[in-house]
DNA sequence: TAAACATATGATTTGTTATTCATATGTAAA
DNA sequence: TTTACATATGAATAACAAATCATATGTTTA
């Protein structure tokens, strides 16, 4: 299917393209995306293992939880999160791919 | 194949991921693709279809070229500008499905 | 070969985004 | 029921990126 004559892309979503884009573009918020590929993990331990302050991490949660990338459930007095859209784990794949091949 | 394990994910890779999104996420560079993707165009032609001052084109026609996304050919007094990477679509249909799967 | 045209580019300005700082909120333990 | 602990959040600052401005470079045409 020719996408470029069935579905004009307009200004609209373009603009939602590149806020797609820009969430999963700080390294901040890959790296927190990528730690909890593994396990859930508490704004504390995502602190500890990126070394980073707590509002710093706090805000880019939020971030991430805003755009439905994570989510969160409190335990105790701490609040873990998970991921909650495992789509962007595709197309991260891919540009890692891209990256490898690039590399040869 | 298990990627979280075989491969783990350090700084410089977060980077080089972080690099590439932040190139297709901004909303200048994005239109171009798309335009470039019906046809090669000139920079003149670029401007007229954006609406932008040429200069602004020109910077991001660099970043563009710089990451491999499009190629330049001299043509005349003009700049001829083409895609270089076909790769970076399958990365853009498949967030426009997601987008698309999102709106319902 | 001077003038006009098309694009590139460095420097500055403007706009945006991330981090930090200070503090508020919510939960558990003493 | 005060204190400590864990996280969230608004405001200020710092860092970064895009657009603009001024001008340089390269090509064609008169």
């Amino acid at each position: 299917m020719d996408t470029s004559t069935t579905s004009p892309i307009n200004k609209e979503k373009i603009q939602s393209i590149s806020k797609e884009f820009k969430v999963i573009s700080d390294p901040t918020r890959l790296s927190i995306l990528f730690l909890l590929q593994k396990e859930e993990l508490s704004v504390g331990n995502i602190m500890l293992a990126l070394d980073m302050e707590q509002s710093a991490i706090s805000h880019q949660l939020k971030i991430l939880n805003d755009s439905r990338l994570v989510k969160a459930r409190r335990e105790g007095k701490s609040m873990v999160y998970s991921l909650d859209d495992l789509h962007v784990f595709s197309i991260l794949e891919q540009v890692l791919t891209h990256i490898k091949e690039q590399e040869q």
